[in-house]
RNA sequence: GGCGAGGUAGCUCAACGGUGGAGCAGUGGACUCAUAAGCCAUUGGUUCUGGGUUCAAAUCCCAGCCUCGCCA
């Protein structure tokens, strides 16, 4: 049976744009992941989302003086503009402002109601007389009853850095018009899951040997040392999905609560589209499915312990609640490869303070690959890591473009020339050209364990040193000295180089799936590596929401990843370089845009 | 304050008890098919600090320091 990927990617909220830390953190990971899944012909469900509600939205539209929906409609379609041109190859991404989530999100609320996870508490909370609503502890500024600070916010003091229980705050005044608000009694529903640690616990161990060690410890400590603890699942706050229980208008469900809930319901969406309803069990009931989630650090404890527990908790009952006639549990997380944090020119990344490159801006000067190689050769897995323009300018031209650009382009202008635009007969290969392909066939392998097993950046170190592998053999070959005297001899070293350069291109897709797409039309191949991105705008009571979505291409199902024998006599076209060349200028430049 | 991760060559990282390595940058060399690219050679390190265990420590133990994340 075909194996079933899904690659699920933390949603990014609506208040900002996308930078490199969240690119290289989250979205581009999961699409090299699913990428390379896809040319293994396995079923592959890449999905996420814009994280559409929640109280930081609201107040940025407060200060804009918006809606909180016009907010969320400002950013989610430049996300799926970011994706298109980067390349990064969502099934579906969506968003949780949809029916379709509301009602997922309300049914497993039921659900674990039902199941005994919930109970009701009645708590303190600001309330504004004169805007008749409750208020956000960030809504409401006071002085600190421990250090006198004037300005300090009602949960948290800046100045002394302690925490507030807000009832000892001094003086409050409201954010929004200055207005002293009372505290009042509210009623919360609040999401008990401590009764599921041992199957955690269990859960996690049975993963111990093959997750990032900071994900593995992490979350064993937090087991260990505060277990899984009862928090708050509802909010007085009306942008939102409301509770689904009658007399709770007015309330919300948390945002931190309903949003993971659409690695279930962009899955859901995406069988509606695709007219086949049930069509999201393939991956969400299959017990062979390997789910992958790939998140910041700051997201582990909650995707690897509390996402795997309510899971647990829903057990069989969103299944039955969509219409199973047998329902079965939902599938937990195989691996959740959560990265470290990108810093910029040795500062942490501050979207506030311009201290960011920002996505979109950056594809406007320089080509999505170009981005995608150094992004990946720098990405975080095993600590934070640092955008340096520098470091961009040097590997762009010294690794991408001086070693596998000018590997493509030095052996096909070099063929192109002398064998009149045609794949060379070597007439039989002689045993060096047998041990250069020997040597880069085996990469088929072993950089297949390397994807597999989430280690991108070293994958794709090991591609490239295979690339040197081919520069060396044509140093020692020379065929533009051998073609003098003996242009057979040239052919047999031409056309070893051009097989392992198309090698090469199916191993560099997942990373560079631009150049290898642009690389497989040049050499003649007929069939696309990859499918294409398209986007569909879909309506329904709650508003419009654009979804981006991934057509397959005709090779779906295929294991291309394999080293498929080029033909000799196969007319190839005309090379023009991959890659762009980058002047030192443009470091200065960068550095020049930084900061407000 | 508690939990967790990291601190190794200018940069990115590997070695995880047995003479500190790789890629890139730097330096030198022969070549020319190629985006002056590629190839060969090479400089460079109190492995955060201080103790300890051991015949032997980047690696194990203890105590600190610094950075980052989560929780309070």
């Amino acid at each position: 049976m075909t194996e079933h990927i899904l690659i699920a990617v933390a949603w990014p909220y609506a208040n900002s744009d996308i930078h490199m830390g969240n690119i290289t953190g989250s979205h581009l990971p999961g699409d090299i992941s699913a990428r390379y899944h896809r040319l293994r012909g396995r079923k592959v469900l890449m999905l996420s989302g814009t994280d559409s509600h929640g109280t930081a939205i609201t107040i940025k539209a407060d200060e804009k003086k918006v809606k909180p929906y016009d907010i969320y409609q400002h950013y989610h379609p430049r996300f799926l503009e970011l994706y298109r041109r980067l390349g990064i190859s969502y099934d579906i991404f969506t968003s949780t402002h949809t029916e379709t989530h509301f009602d997922i999100a309300q049914k497993i609320f039921t659900i674990l109601n039902q199941n005994g996870y919930l109970t009701k508490k009645v708590s303190k909370q600001w309330y504004s007389e004169t805007l008749q609503r409750y208020l956000p502890d960030r809504y409401v500024e006071g002085t600190c009853y421990l250090c006198g600070y004037e300005d300090a916010r009602s949960d948290q003091c800046e100045h002394c850095g302690q925490m507030l229980e807000p009832e000892k705050l001094i003086s409050p005044r409201s954010r929004v018009d200055g207005s002293t608000p009372l505290l009042r009694d509210t009623e919360h529903y609040y999401l008990d899951l401590s009764t599921l640690e041992p199957k955690i616990y269990e859960f996690l161990k049975a993963r111990e040997p093959y997750w990032r060690p900071i994900v593995m410890n992490q979350s064993l400590g937090m087991i260990q040392s505060v277990g899984l603890k009862e928090t708050p699942i509802t909010r007085d706050l009306d942008w939102g999905i409301p509770v689904p229980i009658e007399g709770w208008e007015g309330k919300c469900l948390y945002v931190w609560f309903e949003a993971v809930m659409g690695y279930l319901s962009a899955a859901v969406e995406k069988a509606k589209l695709d007219g086949a309803k049930d069509a999201w069990r393939d991956f969400w009931v299959n017990p062979e499915t390997k789910s992958f989630y790939f998140i910041g650090k700051d997201n582990i404890t909650f995707h690897a312990v509390t996402w795997p527990a309510e899971l647990l908790g829903i057990t069989d009952g969103l299944d039955a609640a969509l219409g199973a006639e047998d329902p079965e549990p939902l599938i937990l997380p195989y691996n959740v490869p959560a990265n470290e944090f990108m810093n910029l020119e040795g500062r942490k990344i501050s979207g506030s303070h311009n201290w960011a490159v920002w996505g979109l801006d950056a594809l406007d000067r320089y080509d999505p690959d170009a981005l995608r190689y150094y992004l990946t050769a720098a990405m975080p897995e095993t600590r934070d890591t640092d955008w340096d323009w520098e470091e961009f300018f040097q590997k762009n031209n010294n690794e991408l473009v001086a070693t596998w650009g000018n590997l493509v382009n030095r052996v096909l202008s070099f063929t192109y020339k002398h064998w009149e635009g045609v794949i060379p007969d070597p007439h039989g290969l002689r045993e060096s050209d047998l041990a250069l392909l020997d040597t880069v066939r085996a990469g088929f392998e072993s950089v297949a364990e390397k994807l597999e097993a989430v280690e991108l950046r070293n994958a794709m170190a090991e591609v490239m040193s295979l690339a040197t592998e081919v520069n060396k053999y044509l140093d020692v070959h020379a065929p533009w000295f051998e073609i003098k005297t003996n242009k057979a001899e040239a052919a047999k070293s031409v056309f070893t180089a051009i097989q392992a350069i198309d090698w090469l291109k199916m191993m560099f897709a997942p990373f560079l799936p631009f150049t290898s797409e642009a690389l497989n039309a040049i050499i003649g191949q007929s069939e696309r590596l990859f499918g294409e991105l398209s986007t569909e705008e879909i309506s329904d009571s709650l508003g419009t929401h654009t979804v981006l979505r991934y057509e397959s291409p005709s090779t779906t199902g295929q294991d291309r990843w394999q080293p498929e024998e080029l033909k000799p006599g196969m007319p190839f076209n005309q090379p023009s370089p991959l890659f762009k060349k980058l002047d030192h200028s443009i470091v200065d430049a960068e550095r020049a845009r930084l900061g407000s």
